[in-house]
DNA sequence: CGATCTTACGGGATTCGTAAACATA
DNA sequence: TATGTTTACGAATCCCGTAAGATCG
């Protein structure tokens, strides 16, 4: 039962069959009419009975080549099949990737890079996890998603995380405000004013309580989406702070920007995965295609800008 | 596309995918494990994307050598399936073979012959007509029947025949008739008594009637089966002339048979079959068996005999 | 350091193509 | 005799196993 039978005998065979001509046959097989001819013996011989009735005027299998054409006819169809549809994911003309993503990247930066990628591939099935980092990370641990974006330095023997960018944080506020007057902004002088914060669960607020410690800010409410921050803050209710990914949000009328230039105040953006397994060939495309499109530090406010022109 | 695959890289390939081992799975596929390795290494190159991740310590299916391993074990397994439905046939344990030929060779001599050949060979399907020489011919010719034996000599362009046998005539007649009493046996001697002829498209009627032309036998009546002619023997309404082979319908009390010893009366079998296909190899063995137990001349009789005790 | 995969390399088997021999209509 | 298959044989290639090298836990 062990029997090295290769794709090429079968092709040979299933050509003979056809054909019912050697000298055509191995035209057909681009091989020369001997090599074709000791290439169906060996055939015959492996298999220990013969296939085709011949003589030198005409050529047709016998009743077992017969049934077995069939069967290499099936075999050869599904091995074909199986190559071009791995074919097709080696040239990225299929697959699919899956990524969990903060929701400030998802909304600000992701959809102008992504437009790129899917018009380049438009074969490969991208899913998107707009969520916090923490549950970002949980989809890449338990597979879900094949790499995720987020604030988390998840470096654990199953995860790996690499730098993906450097956020800082801006002040946020209704245009004419009194801060925006002020030659430098400092934590402290954030704390006469009603503050709208994100809730506790997201790295922003972390990140903001780390660098004003222990001062203690007067908040206003506290939200989860940043959209909500950003319609208090354009009606004068409060100020905030956001990173400068999430500056698309506040580019309104009405509501002013600017950098706080704190050095405890930046945010780091990792982008993690798994150790062990590799990603698949769609994966990786798009993560090498997302990775040479991150956002650059110096520029962060300007991709935001034109991206936003996107999604409005 | 034109790609060689051959059954052992697949079987490498799926030792691999499931022992996870190169070691174990080179074991397994009786190769050093270098030149398993090797075996590995060139089906990644051959198709063009890793299929493996591995480290000195871990090895695992990639996402695209994972789909692949499916399609890998399917094109296996219908391989197999392949492969052992054609050993099966090699080895004579399945198949099917139809002969055509002569009612009174598959009554009588048949059924002994057929029987230690089912024994042999339970597997394999036997059809029989057991009809005319003419149709036995044409059902050869028509591919209906791989081989036929009768008493016509086919050689065509289409079919080839060979020498099966030579059947000598016996009288059958009532016990106790005059005929049996002569010291021999001529045909002027038939005249005078009422003959039950077998019908004119019969070999036996034609054998016959060439037999003891120009004379003109007193024809009682004409009747197409051996079994009514046996009948009207048995009671005496008159007497008849039979090969051999046919013999076994008339060894019942009440009726005798001698043989005739006419030179020209001698009926030739033959074994009919296509001279452009060769024959299964079911129906091969079965027309060797065959060949190997025919009918011997000088014994017509006896196996006729042995044969009778089982269809009766 | 030990287990495991990869690379290097020489020998043997396989396969190829050219050319001659062979077979059939 | 013409057409088409098989056989003979030297050359190139492929494949295997031994042994040394590299790598990860």
């Amino acid at each position: 039962m062990q029997m090295n039978l290769s794709t090429r005998q079968l092709r040979a065979f299933v050509a003979l069959a056809e054909l019912r001509n050697f000298t055509r046959a191995a035209v057909a097989c681009h091989l020369s009419q001997s090599a074709f001819s000791s290439l169906i013996r060996t055939l015959e011989d492996d298999l220990g009975l013969r296939l085709f009735d011949r003589s030198t005027r005409h050529v047709d299998l016998t009743v077992e080549g017969r049934e077995f054409a069939l069967s290499a006819q099936r075999v050869l169809l599904e091995m074909d099949t199986a190559l071009g549809q791995l074919r097709e994911r080696a040239a990225l003309e299929r697959g699919k990737a899956s990524l969990a993503l903060l929701p400030s990247l998802a909304a600000g930066w992701l959809p102008a890079v992504l437009a790129g990628y899917r018009a380049q591939h438009p074969g490969i099935e991208v899913e998107v996890f707009d969520i916090l980092s923490e549950p970002c990370i949980e989809r890449v641990r338990n597979g879900q998603a094949d790499f995720a974006i987020a604030a988390t330095r998840a470096e654990t023997p199953e995860l790996r995380a690499e730098p993906f960018h450097t956020d800082e944080f801006h002040l946020v506020a209704h245009s004419g405000h009194a801060l925006l007057a002020l030659p430098e902004v400092k934590p402290r002088d954030l704390l006469p004013f009603d503050f709208v914060h994100l809730s506790r669960n997201t790295s922003v607020r972390q990140y903001l309580e780390a660098a004003t410690l222990p001062l203690q800010m007067r908040t206003l409410l506290e939200v989860d989406q940043l959209a909500t921050v950003m319609g208090m803050v354009r009606a004068g209710l409060g100020i905030s702070v956001v990173p400068a990914l999430a500056l698309f949000h506040f580019q309104q009328t009405g509501i002013a920007t600017r950098l706080l230039k704190w050095p405890q105040l930046r945010r780091a953006i990792y982008l993690v995965r798994r150790r062990d397994r590799s990603l698949s060939l769609a994966a990786q495309s798009l993560c090498d295609w997302i990775m040479a499109r991150r956002p650059v530090a110096s520029e962060a406010a300007a991709p935001v800008a034109a991206s936003r022109k996107r999604i409005d």
